[in-house]
DNA sequence: CTAAAATGTATGCAGTGTCAACATTATTAA
DNA sequence: TTAATAATGTTGACACTGCATACATTTTAG
């Protein structure tokens, strides 16, 4: 004997929508399978999101989320240590989380329709420089600033190349040459790596 | 009078799918609307593309050989300032062409089934590795790629930033404080954030 | 010149996003 | 408490999608 109303859809499709995205990418998603997965009918979703794209945007939001969970120290004594740390697991939620990162960084969800979106994500940034902020008390904010986009490029981009380098290991001539050649021996001890490039952009 | 065969089809899909997947998201592309542009059959594209997302890999590697073009210098004597306008011209690429950006490096595309894609892509990132030797010749090859991962992630980190920046211009918080402040004031000069931050990859 | 390969068409299925009209339940104001 | 209203659910429908199968035409190779 179910009920008329289900009384906790809306956190139940976000839910399973993370699942779904992560695991098939989030061209795979449908509004429809979401509905079934709820045992509710294939346009009750439609009543707690105008789109897809609102979908989309809840994932993201929740990826958002998790990453700041993932990255964020709270410390007021923090060292380099902690800080690479930190960037590893940026890196790693990345590699681990790449259909959502997708969702987060790509063009599939147009930020400027949800500022909720918005601010999650900053508060994200935010961190990465609170995180930085925390052993350069030092230094002024514009230069604190403009290190974090720094090194916040940096472990975007790493992200983007090191998800790419399974794929072009068996090319022979990337093995040899090349930026792949070099990704493999970066990634063979991914920390060493960060603390020098990391170490080189802050004192920099 | 029309003939049967079309006899430039493939290239004229291509064509197209790379127009409507920059134009709109590649979320917006389907098969039946290209054929229709084509004046052809709704499943006439199945005779060059098995799939979506063999379309989706010819566009990604359409926009690897435009970036590769871009961005490639063909010169023995390249200056620092060189390399720095060819970063640059990686960065608008990636801006520019935002959709299109996202089919290369996000995750719709499994590159691992399309080999021809991989080379396309190495292609590209080995042209940045040779800009780069062509006034770094003394360094050995090693730490020459790893200078050129850490130059791309930093390039590649950089387009992703700066693409929701304009989004977050409306935020007084962001405005003040945090990364999206900063990308503010580093993408009103650009060329010089890069010449120094680069400088500093490469010297370090 | 003819057999086979390449390329195009017609038809159809199962699935999709989304809309409009209606049903039930929860909430709030009288 | 009760009646109106808002929130949340269902049904049905439309136009669209990827893609498979069977068939038609044209090009190309032996």
């Amino acid at each position: 004997m179910k009920s008329y109303h289900h009384g906790n859809l809306k956190e139940e499709l976000i839910s399973y929508a993370c699942t779904i995205c992560e695991r098939d990418g989030y061209t795979k998603l449908s509004i429809r399978s979401l509905a079934k997965e709820s045992n509710v009918s294939q346009t009750a979703p439609y009543r707690h999101f105008k789109t897809k794209e609102e979908v989309y945007a809840a994932v993201a939001k929740e990826g958002f989320n998790k990453l700041y969970k993932a990255v964020f120290i709270e410390s007021d004594k923090l060292t380099l240590k902690d800080f690479i740390q930190s960037s590893k697991k940026y890196i790693n939620f990345g590699l681990q989380n790449a259909n959502t990162y997708d969702l987060m960084f790509g063009t599939a969800v147009d930020f400027s329709q949800y500022p909720e979106l918005v601010e999650t994500a900053n508060k994200t940034f935010e961190s990465l420089v609170l995180n930085l902020s925390s052993f350069l008390k030092d230094k002024d904010e514009d230069i604190l600033a403009g290190k974090s986009i720094t090194v916040w490029a940096l472990l975007h981009g790493m992200v983007g190349i090191l998800r790419k380098q399974s794929i072009t290991d068996g090319d022979v001539y990337a093995k040899e040459f090349g930026p792949m050649g070099a990704t493999r021996r970066i990634s063979s001890d991914l920390p060493a790596y960060l603390e020098r490039v990391i170490t080189g952009i802050i004192e920099g």
